[in-house]
DNA sequence: AATGAATGAGCGTTCATTCAT
DNA sequence: AATGAATGAACGCTCATTCAT
């Protein structure tokens, strides 16, 4: 228990930092309920981050880390040409960024923040790009060259990334606020996402077949 | 000096509570900073508000009313058949929202902290959304019963405003991340929008037809 | 009611605060709040009064004045020798004094106050000291020089004055606290203080008379 | 100086507290000025306490603690008979609680605020109740059954503790405005307290006798 | 008699962080 | 690896009071 205690403290403090930021935010949770939660000395903390900001920096990448491996570990690649094995992909990514969504709208309030430097989020978008393009984004050999590469990052980013973690992230409101059922709302996201983003996807395909 | 303006006060504070909020954040922004900088007494600020998050609720306010007027003024229901007219209404609405960027980006921010509960972004979003659809959004006249508007909804918001607001409150921060150009970013932007949102308002009228 | 107003004004202020002063206490009333529960400016209350400690001062006073007239309005002097006959008047007393408990507790508290230098809780005790002596206590003619007045006033206040004073401020505390019932509370208190302080008057008289 | 003392530390704001709070009474008192004069940082104090209620609190229950101590040490239920050996020992718990009469102060100052639900004052009662009263109080063994328990609290409170310490609290201040010297005020006190109240306790076991 | 706007001082409380051990 | 004690700097907010009108 004293010996256990080494390794596994840090990683207690983690997820008693990730329930904590995802239920009160960042800045509402104090180092103090950190401790206090996971029943370790306050300056234990600090031996174990550098300060509070790097805290959630560590928890970021974790995130991160659990992005690149549910990326890597996908069923590559698969013929995906009709309508709806598209959508239940979809389905899919939103259900595994669903499991994450209060720290990911964290995030997403941290990345905005105007004194914000760090670019978790964007390091954070194209993994998670690749996760919906497959290795393709970058690999750009061949007849990418027409379509730079930049359009197709600013594409996936900001209407392919961008509008899936936000849903995902304030759906909950969503629903309470316009009175719609949160099963109900998926679906209409699942429309239009596929009619706008991703009939945008197949639209550059076409072009770059011309 | 400001020992005269009565309402006058008021809104200088409003005024230079907007530019420390855009320039630090909310949270990062202390009453007193907001004091100091208008030259006025602490007190004074909770005379007018009631407190702090009642401040920036008002500045929130004040962009709503702002974007209102901005949509009614429009020239409306213009016919824009052509790309590049499209394009051209894309920009002016993203030069509209660049001029408030930064509290833009704050409003997301706070509008994504967990314990938040005022939906002024959805608020705002609604009227966006008339800006970008005219007033056919709810006017649902004729025969948008097949495609109910609870998908109109969605689709608007999170393919739609979410989008175009997020780029725009992180331009900047992505141009210096991927070395894009802010002009090549913003045409980008606007390429790649009007191939997914733009298309897919197509693609519901063509289905309307049918 | 332009022209009734000037002098109500000022009483209203004053029943407003009296209200308030009993609810709440001294320190946790503020001047806002006494101008806003009367529906006037802050500003006019300090037209009126000339601060804050001026205001419960003059309170006070309408309380002393209260007592004074009720003193002089008794029946003067009645014969009461049996023991029935004399606790029915201190339940009198005690009903009078109960009719502004709140304020007398909060009298009773501000006397108790370190920094407090103004005696209106002697004031205070020497007329109602009157109203349970008659004219008698300082009208010390003829043979009481045997036991001089300073012990009469001692014993008049802190075993006559005091005790029925504290139990009225406190009876409904002291109930909620022991469990007794507010009726055999004041069964219990005029049965103890006929038993003490009053046995202790004819103690005095047969003295005398000895 | 300030660095080492661990439990010391808590101990001496205490002590700090205890006199400030007697000096200038609670609300006056600020926990900047009792950190000043403890020479100790103002969130050490937040460290030792929950706020600044449950400071006073602590201090009231040392003192508390103190009378229990006090009164389980003295030489018990002595015969006295005699009306000297009565009054001596009175002077002995006058003087007693002349030794914190002005935390005493606070504590009924307190104790009458409207907002304060803390019964302190009645729980150092009970104690002190027994201080003079031997265990006998409620240790009514025999024949106490015609005066019931309660009877004997509400006078043990309103005419025994509470004119003693109201005298205590109040003596000084009721010596500068009446002009009496300390000395006699006791001894008429004295005399006063032991011709009302404790002549009523001959009372009752008397009556108990009959 | 009455007001709205303004002030300065201070309040209790909390923060992230560091020290010695 | 872990702790209890301590710090300094702010924080949001409220106070009694005063000004000009």
């Amino acid at each position: 228990m004293a010996r256990t205690g080494s390794d596994t403290t840090k990683k207690r403090i983690l997820a008693v930092a990730e329930k904590l930021f995802a239920a009160r935010g960042f800045d509402a949770t104090s180092v103090d309920q950190i401790a206090r939660s996971a029943s370790v000395n306050k300056a234990l903390i600090y031996y174990h981050f550098k300060n509070k900001h790097d805290l959630i920096l560590e928890l970021f990448r974790s995130i991160l880390d659990e992005v690149a491996s549910h990326t890597e570990s996908r069923p590559e690649a698969q013929v995906r040409d009709d309508d709806e094995s598209v959508r239940q992909e979809l389905r899919g990514e939103i259900d595994f960024l669903q499991r994450r969504k209060r720290v990911l709208a964290v995030m997403l309030s941290e990345a905005l923040k105007s004194s914000q430097r760090d670019d978790l989020l964007f390091q954070c978008a194209e993994l998670v790009m690749q996760l919906e393009h497959g290795g393709e984004l970058k690999g750009d050999g061949g007849d990418v060259r027409d379509r730079p590469a930049q359009l197709r990052l600013v594409h996936e980013f900001f209407t392919g990334f961008i509008p899936m973690v936000m849903f995902v992230a304030l759906r909950d409101r969503w629903c309470s606020y316009f009175g719609h059922s949160p099963d109900q709302a998926t679906d209409d996201f699942v429309e239009a996402f596929a009619r706008s983003h991703l009939a945008s996807q197949t639209d550059f395909e076409s072009t770059k077949k011309r």
